[in-house]
DNA sequence: GATCGGGTTTACAACGTTGTACATCGATCA
DNA sequence: TGATCGATGTACAACGTTGTAAACCCGATC
């Protein structure tokens, strides 16, 4: 057992109020008084619990981060950056995998386990209207990513039409003409597959390329394998693409595992570009050409967001557009 | 503010301690009275306020789970399936990352935040002896890896002098007899490195191989960039290595990187093992082989474990060896 | 008809903390 | 000299929960 306020009070001969006034540094302790309760606390190795505080303040100190999943790695290094935020704080982060799965994702929100949080920082992935009946109502909460009609909370973004619309400008840039997309999801509206598939269009509009509804591909997940899958399909068509843009990176580096198995070259026959930089797109063979989202003004953004709303700031939801920027590497521009 | 206990009794006309008694499914409570008081929660949408639960148990039903980075894709890889266990359990997981620094991890142990934690698993990269002297003494901790003598925790470990032996002694088997190692450590003793390098040398010494001692590569820290700049520097030698054996996956597919962009065929020319079996070695090209822990095995364990001693648990420091296997692919055996 | 016993319910205290209100004290001021 | 004031310290209650012990009620028992 860890020593309370009581056993410090006891030791130094003054009331437990006392001490707390002490370890809060309350202005109008005596000089002495506060020595003496100084070395009873060293020598008791006292340390405030912070489980009753937070009773008595009716916070936890404890915000959640939800996300699908920990082993995507874009997710991954949001998490290290929301953490890393929030530290410098003193606030904790709890983190919850969705899974991408909605019921998951409702648990999450209404669950007993949101009770103890003080707000919740959700990356959704099927988010739909329904979601936000379960939240409680009192909850502050900031939502990442696109998924969401603007107007239910706070949330932070990225402008995904100009992203992806800068990634394949980028390709036609180079005098690629048939240009895939890998990505798209049908059952989801307002989602972050629809606004990429927007930019690409209006990208290849400005063109003036024709778009070839063949060279559209869906992506169940997100992942490595959907894209090393989808790249298969699109390598059968009768007329291959020259490019490929693809909503993230994880199905890019699919895509390519298929391109160089199947001996093709990439830039030389399929230039490749998606949409992330996570680590892996900087070190794999051809090096990943991508947009790289602001990660840090991401977590900072969210975990500023949240915190005012913790700390009862009201106002209508907004939403914070985060910076991004095009990184042309070898699986476009070749080597150097 | 959400609805408590009070609130509850009072619109169900009992008192508070029933209400409680039915929330916790005590036995006797008439079947009038639980209605009731059923009908009252589900009106005001009441839900136990954990804070509170936790402050009257003494337990925050939070652990621990401190980690160098969550970027790193074995780490990011273990701690989903550390959360993934302890939801299982009704437990949450509060992740901090220490970077690896020795002053951040003995904060983590020793800081107040580690106050409000129920029990720890702690995966350090530097820990010495002292590191263990900031511990809260009574707060249940479970380590992981290989950096820590016996006897001062639990600990979860895979037999890495084994599953260095086990990877060098598949390249010996292809053939190999000029065989590097990248991932070698100098200042700290008994750690991941040195076993690694023992099984290594170890794999050597069976196969009669004299060991170069040219041939084996210190690493700063484990990241893909170390693993490229020390390939760069093996592929300096006169006589370059036939195969290399990375301490992890990291460093193997950043020497990977470095083979390639210099024109050399991996396995034709330099076969490359690596350790940790993450996914990004799945869809490199080519795939990298690796030794796979396994790592729902480590999670599984660790929790349960750390739990048990949470539960009040006594007993000397057990340890557990946790399985791996040798999973070969493309970058020793090429392509099936 | 008083006693017993078991089911059912309740009041109270406690977990460790801090805000509020009040008590105490010495010094200052009219 | 007595009132006033600020500095310092304290007792109490409360945050929401649950263990303990005791109270209550009813039917069964003697």
């Amino acid at each position: 057992m860890s020593a309370s306020l009581k056993d410090v009070a006891k030791l130094a001969g003054v009331s437990v109020k006392t001490v707390s006034n002490v370890v809060n540094d309350y202005r109008y302790v005596s000089a002495a008084t506060r020595a003496r309760v100084r070395s009873a606390i060293d020598e008791l190795g006292y340390q405030p619990n912070l489980t009753a505080r937070h009773l008595r303040y009716g916070r936890s100190g404890i915000i959640g981060l939800a996300l699908p999943e920990l082993d995507i790695p874009y997710f991954a290094e949001l998490a290290k950056a929301v953490i890393g935020v929030a530290e410098q704080q003193s606030w904790s982060v709890l983190i919850d995998q969705t899974d991408g799965r909605g019921d998951r994702e409702r648990q999450t929100v209404s669950g007993p386990r949101a009770q103890t949080l003080d707000g919740l920082i959700l990356s959704p992935l099927t988010l739909d209207a329904s979601y936000l009946a379960g939240l409680r109502e009192d909850l502050p909460l900031v939502l990442l990513g696109e998924r969401v009609r603007p107007g239910t909370a706070d949330h932070v973004v990225i402008d995904n039409v100009a992203a992806a619309r800068d990634a394949t400008r980028h390709l036609i840039a180079l005098g690629r003409r048939r240009i895939a997309a890998i990505g798209d999801q049908h059952n989801s509206d307002a989602g972050t597959a629809e606004v990429r598939l927007r930019g690409y269009r209006e990208a290849l509009a400005e063109a003036g390329i024709a778009p070839d509804p063949a060279l559209v591909l869906p992506a169940m997940s997100y992942h490595r394998p959907d894209g090393a899958e989808a790249m298969r399909r699109l390598l059968t068509l009768p007329e291959p693409p020259d490019a490929v843009f693809c909503f993230n990176d994880l199905l890019a580096l699919g895509a390519l595992r298929t391109l160089l198995s199947s001996g093709v070259r990439v830039p030389q026959d399929v230039a490749l570009a998606g949409i992330d930089d996570i680590q892996d797109g900087r070190f794999s063979t051809p090096t990943l050409t991508t947009i790289a989202p602001d990660k840090e003004q991401i977590a900072e953004a969210a975990v500023t967001m949240l915190l005012e709303r913790v700390n009862g700031y009201v106002g209508p939801p907004r939403e914070l557009v985060a910076g991004h920027r095009l990184v042309a590497r070898e699986s476009t521009v070749g080597r150097g």
